[in-house]
DNA sequence: AAAACGGGGGC
DNA sequence: GCCCCAGTTTT
């Protein structure tokens, strides 16, 4: 490891991944872009998409919005029949539990609104920090970062931070990272991640920004 | 810190 | 067929 080596220029960083990925625009979660989606069904698309390729989330939300948009008719739908409209995404029968569960606490305690504040949405059952972040950013506007593996994993390979868990990642981004990237930022690394800079086999030759990688010949890449 | 929770896709 | 991939809760 050399230790002449420059710190990572973040403008420029951003600035190359934005012209590789010139079509990507907005959704951290592919199929939430451009819907005019609710609140209520970003949070329900973000709890879907948990450990699930977005393809098989996009499929699952739009069976179950085709009945259930609010929390009324989420609970009205019943638990075995949401199960069933969510299937086949990963933890599919936790998921349809957890979604009854925050349909009926969104009523009683939200006025069957969705919450804006980290601290409310942490209290719902099923939903982190990953969760939380994205319904603040896509729902509400806000300025958060919301650290999934991608972000968590691409932000220590670049060497931009150093941190053993995604909230130490998140906190580190909040700190370093100037606003203006923020979600830029969020959005490049979850397409970067999905498509090139894989966790196992990068695939560094056809990567923009192979030059300003520390882990280039170090991860093993194809 | 590590296991548990269910599935799809790549090889 | 086996290994890789993707958050939150619970032990």
């Amino acid at each position: 490891m050399s230790r002449t080596r420059k710190r990572l220029d973040i403008d420029t960083f951003v600035a190359r991944l934005a012209a590789a990925y010139p079509l990507w625009r907005a959704p951290i979660i592919t199929f939430i872009a451009n819907r005019g989606a609710t609140p209520f069904e970003i949070l329900v698309s973000t709890i879907l998409s948990l450990r699930t390729k977005d393809e098989v989330t996009g499929g699952a939300a739009a069976r179950l919005f085709a009945t259930a948009r609010t929390p009324e008719q989420v609970l009205a739908l019943g638990e075995a029949e949401v199960a069933r409209l969510i299937y086949p995404v990963g933890f599919y029968p936790t998921k349809a539990k957890r979604l009854m569960e925050i349909s009926r606490m969104l009523l009683d305690v939200h006025r069957g609104e969705v919450p804006d504040t980290m601290a409310a949405l942490l209290a719902l059952p099923g939903v982190g920090r990953k969760t939380a972040n994205l319904v603040l950013v896509e729902g509400f506007g806000r300025d958060a970062i919301c650290v999934d593996t991608h972000v968590h994993r691409i932000s220590n390979r670049i060497g931009y931070v150093r941190t053993r868990t995604p909230e130490q990642t998140e906190m580190a981004l909040r700190r370093k990272l100037p606003r203006r990237h923020w979600v830029r930022y969020n959005e490049l690394l979850v397409a970067f991640g999905q498509t090139l800079c894989r966790p196992q086999s990068p695939h560094c030759s056809r990567c923009p920004v192979s030059d300003m990688c520390p882990r280039i010949g170090v991860t093993r890449s194809r």
